[in-house]
DNA sequence: ATCCAGGTGT
DNA sequence: ACACCTGGAT
């Protein structure tokens, strides 16, 4: 006997009572601004609520609206989204803005999807949200819900198209399809507070008493996941040079992959085997310097390998031409720099 | 120190 | 199927 979902209004009913005062959420019954639904809803994709809040808040004061942001120069956007990771989000969005500065913002799920960025999740979120479109968006939160609402036990990601189809049905209440934008937030508020990864507060949960794996205990174990493979590791030497007049050199990564588009301490390539010193020296931005090694290495872990990087410091007499380069003040360069070079970077203060 | 979550593009 | 980053939990 399959399971059924239980009634939305029982969610609603919660969420009238215990929703989150969120920066991106308005305080009133008004329509939210698509906008700012699509900007916070990309800058969750891969950050916590937590981070984000301030993060969302100093994006919106400095590109307010959609033709802000489509006006914007790509490196201010990528210093505006240094450290929030997944660059790729960042050049979407840009793109996205410039798309949507041109035609206005579409109110159908098939319009938003063609849309640089937004994929299947973000436009069913702006179109429930910002539209009312009756159409429930399955992030990780919800897909979690339902997994354990209707104990599906398919691990992911072969269980994703089901569980998005399954959290569809909500809208088969007329009690959700009165209210998707708010139903599309209570799941995740659902998700975030009650419904969590590890030990699920059950006994607060308004469908406490019609989820299926609660019933049978195994509430704490869904979703499952197919186990994911060992990390490698791969070794960079990176080579952090002042000017005379403090200045450090720096290069933009290609526009593409890894860090695409960020700015970054010039080194060599991220390789399986370690670097040897006279190895690594072919690589420097400028040759025939007097490289001083920092102690230590830094590590930072990507999503397929994890990176170890070590550090060497020179300093320049003079100001010196570097074709393919840019001089700037470490702390602009900082700020503008992704958290891996970051690390790198705390390795010369210790040195 | 190690593990883990999380949408889109290709 | 795999590339793509970071911060929070343990």
């Amino acid at each position: 006997m399959t399971p059924s979902l239980p009634d939305p209004a029982l969610l609603l009913a919660w969420y009238d009572r215990h929703r989150r005062v969120l920066p991106w959420r308005g305080d009133d019954a008004s329509r939210p601004d698509p906008y700012r639904v699509w900007l916070s809803e990309v800058m969750l994709q891969q950050t916590t609520v937590a981070a984000v809040g301030p993060r969302y808040t100093r994006f919106l004061a400095r590109f307010p609206d959609v033709q802000a942001l489509a006006a914007a120069g790509w490196e201010e956007v990528a210093e505006e989204w240094a450290g929030l990771g997944y660059y790729a989000r960042a050049r979407n969005l840009h793109a996205g803005a410039k798309a949507l500065a041109a035609q206005g913002f579409p109110r159908t799920v098939e319009g938003l999807r063609a849309i640089p960025g937004i994929g299947p999740y973000t436009a069913s979120a702006v179109a429930a949200i910002a539209f009312g479109q009756p159409v429930v968006p399955a992030d990780g939160n919800v897909e979690r819900v339902v997994a354990r609402l209707m104990r599906e036990e398919t691990p992911l990601p072969a269980a994703k198209p089901r569980l998005t189809a399954l959290a569809q049905g909500f809208m088969a209440h007329a009690a959700a399809r009165a209210r998707p934008s708010d139903f599309a937030q209570a799941l995740f508020d659902l998700g975030a507070t009650i419904c969590t990864p590890r030990n699920p507060a059950c006994a607060l949960c308004p469908f406490r008493d019609g989820c299926s794996a609660r019933a049978a205990g195994v509430q704490a174990e869904l979703p499952r996941k197919t186990p994911k493979r060992a990390r490698p590791t791969r070794h960079g030497v990176h080579f952090l040079l002042f000017d005379d007049a403090g200045a450090i050199l720096v290069r933009r990564r290609p526009p593409k992959g890894l860090l695409g588009g960020m700015l970054e301490i010039p080194g060599t390539p991220w390789r399986a085997t370690a670097w040897a010193a006279a190895e690594a020296l072919d690589h420097a931005p400028l040759p025939g310097l007097a490289w001083l090694p920092s102690p230590g290495e830094a590590r930072h872990g990507f999503t397929h390998f994890e990176l170890r990087m070590t550090l060497l410091t020179a300093r320049l007499p003079g100001p010196t031409e570097a074709p393919g380069f840019a001089w700037m003040d470490p702390q602009a360069a900082r700020a503008a720099m992704p958290s891996a070079m970051h690390r790198l970077l705390a390795l010369e203060a210790i040195g």
